[in-house]
DNA sequence: GGCTTACTGTAGCGATCACTACAATTGGTA
DNA sequence: TACCAATTGTAGTGATCGCTACAGTAAGCC
């Protein structure tokens, strides 16, 4: 009856299994880094065995670069939530920079352990690294393109460097608080940096 | 005749030897990170035996913060160089902001090594992020100075805000070119982002 | 020549690394 | 019942880890 031939019913506890590792795995990444992320200590935090982390996971390039790509998209889920589109330009990117620092707040793991890895030239580069950069790339095209529609008369060059500016502001400040601590306010922050960059957009 | 009693002759290579082992873990934490920064492969890069590092540093974690310390001297001799104190406030801090960026083009290891540090949150903290905040706070008290007085007439709050977003995008600015690769301009975003902090201030 | 100091070289310690082979278990299906 | 596939548990593999003991070497000083 309910069984259609190709619906793999998922077994045991396969998929929460698969979330607890991935939930280790970042607590120790962000502790250690990637060469520091042992698959024993991933392991003894998860409570599961390290065979089933190989079950789950090719290697632990694998496994790290699945953590980047989870952690992204619960970013990504943090940003979108609201998605404003009254008020002036100026309203509606300072909103914008709010709720991209709140969820850098709520989900601070895809940017912290990119950056991590992105900071490191290894000869063979991690795959984490490589997903990092280029969701990263799909961010900050869409900063762009936010620009190039509130000052259409923009070169092509100007907005470039805006974004770039965009972007880096946004990366220090975060980098500030996660080195810092708690007590800075990353929204008033990110807040600021957004006028900062529009005044300089409207020059 | 050319003995002086006190003055000791380094004998052998043995200062020598100590730059190269600090050469080759630059280069190695550089590519690795701290975890990934192994006695054998130090060893392999400066051609000298384990035995020989430990000799000249009491443990890894000791040689990781003599890096942090010479790569710190090694950029602040790259930045101190030019004195310029001419010229309007705006036009000196540029010249202030181009130097700073210079700096960090041609000595960039210790903003590097030091970030790759700072974002790790190790149960134990290695000496070399320590070293690391301590000499950048040290940095940041500079520009809280430069800015206070260029603008005495601001509170503390706004002088303090303001310097956290001058080192913030500096720091982002910084981590944008050591991703991205070489094809970036730093100078030029560094005066753009001092004409933007200076014009905040100036608000 | 001997003595000391400053390194360097060799060898190896126990611990931990990423990873694997494979048996055991367990729920779903027949 | 028997069977199958999805997981977990046990027990390792050889390699590499940080670090050390200690002998060897060579230059300065008497």
């Amino acid at each position: 009856m309910t069984r259609p031939p190709t619906t793999r019913k998922k077994r045991a506890n396969g998929v929460e299994s698969r979330q607890r590792i991935l939930d280790a795995t970042v607590e120790i990444a962000g502790e250690r880094g990637y060469e520091g992320t042992s698959i024993a200590a991933v392991s003894a935090t998860c409570g599961l065995p390290a065979s089933s982390i190989y079950w789950h996971f090719k290697d632990k390039d694998d496994l790290i670069a699945a953590v980047i790509e989870r952690s992204f998209e619960t970013w990504l889920a943090a940003v979108e939530l609201p998605g404003e589109e009254t008020g002036t330009p100026l309203e509606r990117i300072t909103v914008m920079a709010a709720n991209v620092a709140r969820a850098l707040v709520d989900a601070p793991d895809f940017l912290r352990l990119g950056l991590m890895l992105a900071l490191e030239r290894r000869p063979t580069e991690p795959r984490g690294r490589r997903v990092f950069l280029q969701v990263r790339d799909v961010a900050r095209q869409k900063i762009s393109e936010v620009i190039e529609s509130i000052f259409p008369e923009l070169d092509e060059e100007s907005v470039r460097t805006l974004t770039t500016y965009a972007v880096a502001g946004a990366d220090g400040l975060f980098v500030h608080r996660e080195v810092i601590g708690g007590g800075v306010d990353l929204v008033a922050m990110f807040e600021l940096h957004a006028r900062l960059v529009y005044e300089a957009a409207a020059r």
